[in-house]
DNA sequence: GCGTTCAGGTGACATTGTCAAGTGAGTGCC
DNA sequence: GGCACTCACTTGACAATGTCACCTGAACGC
């Protein structure tokens, strides 16, 4: 079976969704997959491989959703903001690769031989559309770090706090209530840019 | 010895913040402590016990970094971006904390028999100060909730992002390049806050 | 003096990640 | 055809881990 590896990777992210990254363990993976405890290991090297492969496919996922998102949009504004709401709204639906993509002691991103460029990618693609946005003269009284930094922020931080649960915790939370929160979150920041832009924009 | 917990506590926090969550072992800490491998079992019940007393002792002290910083602002909007700033820097400074608080895999903050009641200080003072930098008449434009939920995952973000090292990856990060990076992104957004005032405020 | 609780220790168990070594099917090559 | 070699696993062992059951003293109430 050539897609063992695939199979393992589904069934790690299941894990992970269900009952967080403590629960992935090499041998109730190989459970699942139905091979033997070593299978696993032939595949992914150790035990972090396997949560280095995970943030590999979420990455690439996240970057790709940024750009959909991006090139659909007619105003460089308007692109930050819908890949914004693209980047919560992938950690919202890919909650295990999620997990796993933004915990450095989990997963080294910048390993000297073989540092994960999907994750640079991504990162890429935030500035640049921050860039864009701040060059069009939105955000004018802000420095372009501080613009892609504050975005980045709080896109972020919506996103594990949703994964997380925590705003379950006061409101109980349905798949269209938190989509609905990140569009609250992400747009009014966005209206706030907006409001702070330059006379020509 | 009567400290032992404590002791224990200090430990797994620090083991935390040095390694991850993962590396916290129930032997392990006993072992940093000098004690026998049960003597934290009697302390703490079991492993999740352990983290629980370190996200409780970590909402406890974001509860009153927060009330302090707002306490010295003489302006509601201030008194919400202190919080804020303080929010970041507790988070900085006490990586180890703030890894476990959040996790809710690892920490059930809403047990039905032993609710985490320092979170729900920490968070209703949060809900405090941005209702009154609404009624205040900043961020008009936006819902209470919306400013609420905006300036939360906008502190949370930058949290997470600086504890978990992800900023790092691109420049390499000081412990003052990180204070300073908090303080652009959460005045950043007050800043955006106060343009968006109401003529009365 | 005696039972009870507190604070901790000993020893055992199944389970985990990892190492070492095997197996068997396929493939290239003479 | 024969043979070395790689690939995709398997089996078996190891130390370490969380947890369970049980033991040990010291302090305390009465």
């Amino acid at each position: 079976m050539a897609d063992l590896r695939q199979k393992i990777l589904d069934a790690s992210v299941a894990l992970v969704e269900e009952q967080g990254v403590r629960a992935v363990s090499f041998r109730e993976v190989a459970r699942r997959a139905g091979v033997s405890h070593q299978a696993p290991y032939h595949h992914f090297g150790n035990y972090r491989g396997i949560l280095r492969a995970i943030a590999q496919g979420g990455f690439a996922g996240l970057a790709q959703a940024m750009n959909d998102a991006a090139e659909r949009a007619d105003d460089p504004l308007e692109a930050l903001t819908d890949a914004g709401v693209a980047y919560a709204n992938f950690a919202r639906t890919h909650a295990g690769h999620f997990r796993v993509m933004f915990q450095r002691a989990l997963v080294d991103i910048r390993d000297r031989e073989d540092p994960l460029e999907e994750a640079e990618a991504a990162h890429g693609t935030l500035i640049r559309l921050a860039q864009g946005a701040h060059e069009a003269g939105f955000g004018t009284q802000l420095t372009v770090d501080a613009l892609t930094h504050i975005c980045w922020a709080t896109v972020h931080g919506i996103s594990t706090l949703l994964v997380e649960g925590v705003l379950a915790e006061k409101t109980p939370m349905s798949e269209s209530i938190e989509a609905e929160l990140v569009q609250q979150v992400v747009r009014g920041l966005s209206a706030l840019l907006r409001k702070d832009s330059a006379p020509s924009a």
